[in-house]
DNA sequence: CCAGCAATCAAGCGAGTTCTTGAATACCAG
DNA sequence: CTGGTATTCAAGAACTCGCTTGATTGCTGG
């Protein structure tokens, strides 16, 4: 009966480590980070996080094993989504390595300092601003993932595109940009182009994640 | 600067994927486990893991290299504790695993049906009966974890010296057992033997860690 | 039925991880 | 300073993981 206690033990610990050894791989944190933005298919998935497709497909079978992400066969295309109570697992695992991991944080820094001092706007305030029409918000995604949801009053403009559609923003007042969340580089690479081409361009570190995470209604579609 | 935006982009995800690393293996998971009740040197967290010294030390390391523990030296012993937050993290952890895997529960049920049906109790509950003097309530962890805190009311009886003490529990009411927490087996070896005892006894599921973390607050010393 | 694309499978290599064993270090008591 | 104890270091064998490449499956439109 000892001998039976331990083998259950050993079970429930191995059990517990598939979920950490799923998330024991940069390339499959990366994976996670995009899928909180909503549902994608392997290959969006493969050419955002930078992998090849079969490397891709590989790690997503693996977080589907940990029953971390689910995936539902539509035609020929395969879309993964993330699962129930994953998004705040992740959450509460990045908050953790920020507040722990010193590196982190200077990594951060440095990126940051690197194309000028960057300071942030807070998520509420703006709301605020947006509503009463003091800021322009920009949602520099791609389009999908602005569809699958966005701040309410946020316009959709491509970082790509961006460059090309600066006519359409009002050069008399701030604009803010945003994208995926504190390590989207996204936001980061608008703000430098915006500040260029003479506007008063902040970023919003946070994205859709925090958002919804922190109780905000966003608004999808269109 | 898109490549340095993809190193930085690596270089987030790989700390992350520290934390992750770090809690993907069932022994270092233990090791977690047993620090939840409270710091303990190699030799006392070895022994409870059933690791040898070496083995442990060196998964200790890797712990304290993520960051998710500390470690104190004071004379020849090295005394290492949990850093802040990881507790949190590493239920949330564990809630993950419970509701996503079925394996967590498929595994305790068998366990816990091979050893006759052991309904537990609610936590709440039983502190007003204990607080009326209703029910028995007994601590049958090692000594040393009852000092770093305990349930108000509880008695400590290690499970090694259980059989020897029973004279010393009133046979005309209620006892539960607790332990370290749902998945610690002492607790079900205590009602087990209580039972073929002739006692009414029953198994309290969650331990300190969760208490603490519920906002209950624990007597320590003695 | 065939061409073409999305995704997966299979095999293989280099790199990393885990556990063991035996030696080394650090501290304390006498 | 010496012996004993707590812990860590070092190195090797077995195993697992991550990525690449090329073949394969499965669906769809012509």
């Amino acid at each position: 009966m000892a001998a039976s206690a331990r083998r259950y033990k050993d079970e429930v610990f191995e059990q517990f480590a598939r979920i950490g050894k799923a998330v024991g791989s940069p390339r499959r944190l990366e994976l996670l980070d995009l899928l909180c933005q909503g549902p994608r298919t392997v290959e969006v998935l493969a050419d955002r996080a930078g992998l090849s497709l079969a490397n891709a497909s590989q790690h997503l079978q693996v977080l589907r094993a940990a029953r971390l992400v689910e995936a539902e066969k539509s035609g020929p295309f395969v879309t993964y989504r993330l699962a129930d109570g994953v998004e705040g697992f992740y959450l509460g695992l990045r908050r953790l390595a920020e507040e722990r991991l010193a590196e982190v944080h200077a990594a951060s820094r440095a990126f940051l300092e690197e194309r000028g001092a960057m300071e942030s706007v807070d998520a509420t305030e703006l709301l605020q601003r947006a509503v009463a029409g003091g800021v322009t918000v920009l949602d520099v995604r791609p389009p999908e993932e602005y569809r699958a949801g966005h701040l309410p009053g946020a316009r959709s403009v491509p970082l790509s595109e961006l460059r090309a559609r600066l006519r359409e923003i009002p050069r008399d007042r701030d604009v803010v940009a945003y994208c995926r969340g504190p390590y989207c580089v996204l936001a980061v690479e608008a703000v430098r182009l915006l500040r260029e081409e003479g506007f008063a361009a902040h970023r919003l570190e946070s994205g859709p994640p925090e958002w919804r995470r922190a109780g905000v209604v966003l608004e999808s579609g269109r």
